[in-house]
DNA sequence: ATGAAAGCGCTAACAC
DNA sequence: GTGTTAGCGCTTTCAT
């Protein structure tokens, strides 16, 4: 930067103040000065700028897994929006384990992000303490709660699966099963969705349970469990994520059984395919492009200091009805 | 630092040796210092740590999208070992644009990152420009090329099309056609199948071209095309994507093609779900797993000096044959 | 509109 | 094994 003023024939500060408002400094001078930064080929160094003014304009976002395709549709949502504001992200993967959650935020903190980006809203009582006292604002994302770290913003799983539930017994299915990944989410939706649905039809719901990550095979496999060890015939599975959908429809045609007649389907997500299928899937829909802006517009809100009316946002579900339920 | 120095009884300096080398200090030293961190809250500022050492200990990671499977499974499989060696991740999209890319690119290199992964091979001259003055390194992935800028790991895209259109050949199919999205490298491999096929069989190969990413509904409005339009019947069907060929699947068996007597379909990327699929999917396997680790290995050993015995690694590829095919 | 000086929180180089 | 000193490349504050 004091190469690029000599060259221009001002001193470093007229440089900083030419990259920081142009209209700090005069047309000629912004002129030779931007002609000198073209010539030494200077660039910027953001990590000296950001240990003197104290803010790193750096943000950074903590999923679970950046394979799936829900959370890295967030991301790129929320990117775009900070970007387009010069921030930049750091990005962390805490793959569903609060402990490594607490790793990774401690990590992130000592790079002084200006704000952070939390998947859920159960974390550890440490990964709490270290935030309160970073003092930045926080923003957490896939579910409510009346108690946020600083912000959230979501949707209510357990209204999303009890809507789902309502809506099995208003099409009539006599029997349900539930088919679930390794994801607190998604178990607590199969809770509220086994609860509601017994509780209207009194009839016991099945379910199956996988450790790990939905999969299209996890679904075809789930499907024939359900009906070679449980009997399940003409009900509706209700999916934590459509790629369980998806396999349980691919089995299910493998197996000729008529779809929704012989077997209904609700997934979970309404991903891009969920239209696509044969026939197209019934999927609760929940907004990942709003919930990525909802969340860039929560922090930079509380960068403008604008007093956020509610510290909380509900952006809802929809249940989009198609054709296999 | 002081503060923690200050409790703990010993100088500034003496934290820092602490937490870079805890064997540099003794050993009652080591346990005041950590007690006073533990007491105090302390969190390095890994800004100033980086101003002073000139290690940042942050790569740059640049893909051209993160919602696509094929570019986030390399992402975590690459941060995953980068981060036990002590390294962070910053992710930037480029949206397979070069100008993007090039914006992406000098941003990142204000934040001084320790080594740059780009994907691909094709950059702007603004880029490798910025980039050869950067002097770090940098790996380019998903492709080879005998002129990087530093060093690249990947496989030849000409070659798994020439090897999937000989295995078509091989198969016995004589009509061919391509579907493929608007991805630089897709259009490579379609050219190069196109141009195997057609020398091996002397038929012309019907072409499909999508401007965006590959889709389930892309796949089946594809095959939907392909039949109306190209009159397409009993011939391979080459996919520049798995779910271009799933797409194709779907839609074959809602019209009632037999797969693969009548239409003989081949994806590319051997993701997840291929081989479960009904029936099962014959897809190009790239294993992104080793990509990702094979990329950072490549930095690391150039972090650590090791003069590279090549600069470029071919990973290969390998043709799953399953069933639809 | 521009400059001079101080300092952000660390690490590096050199003492002892 | 520990302390002292001098920066890293910027932004901030105060002058002019």
């Amino acid at each position: 930067m004091a190469d690029v003023g000599r060259l221009a024939g001002v001193s470093q500060v007229t440089v900083s103040r030419a990259l920081s408002d142009p209209s700090m400094v005069s047309a000629e001078t912004l002129r030779r000065i931007q002609e000198a930064i073209r010539v030494t080929g200077y660039v910027p160094n953001a990590l000296a700028g950001a240990l003197a003014s104290n803010r790193s304009n750096l943000i950074s976002a903590l999923v679970p897994s950046v394979t799936n395709v829900v959370y890295s549709s967030l991301l790129h949502a929320f990117s775009k929006i900070m970007r387009e504001r010069g921030y930049q992200l750091m990005v962390g993967e805490t793959g569903f384990d609060p402990a490594e959650e607490e790793a990774v935020i401690a990590t992130h903190l000592s790079r002084r992000p200006d704000a952070m980006l939390l998947t859920g809203i159960h974390h550890s009582p440490g990964s709490r303490r270290m935030l309160m006292s970073a003092a930045i604002p926080v923003v957490e994302v896939w579910d409510i709660t009346e108690t946020p770290i600083d912000c959230c913003v979501g949707f209510s799983h357990v209204a999303a699966a009890v809507a789902a539930a309502n809506y099995a017994h208003g099409r009539g299915y006599e029997r349900a099963a539930a088919v679930t990944a390794g994801d607190e989410r998604a178990a607590r939706r199969r809770d509220a969705f086994v609860k509601q649905f017994e509780m209207l039809r009194g009839a016991p719901v099945a379910t199956i349970d996988f450790k790990g990550h939905a999969s299209l095979g996890g679904g075809r496999q789930a499907l024939a469990t359900l009906i070679a060890d449980h009997g399940f015939s003409g009900g509706v599975v209700f999916c934590s994520s459509d790629q369980f959908a998806q396999g349980i429809l691919v089995e299910a045609k493998a197996r000729g059984l008529a779809v929704p007649r012989e077997l209904a389907v609700i997934g979970f997500g309404d991903q891009e395919f969920a239209p696509h299928t044969d026939p197209p899937l019934t999927s609760v829909r929940v907004d990942r492009d709003m919930l990525g802006s909802a969340a860039a517009d929560a922090l930079l809100a509380r960068f403008a200091k604008i007093p956020l009316v509610g510290a909380v946002t509900d952006i809802g579900f929809q249940i989009m009805e198609r054709e296999t339920s």
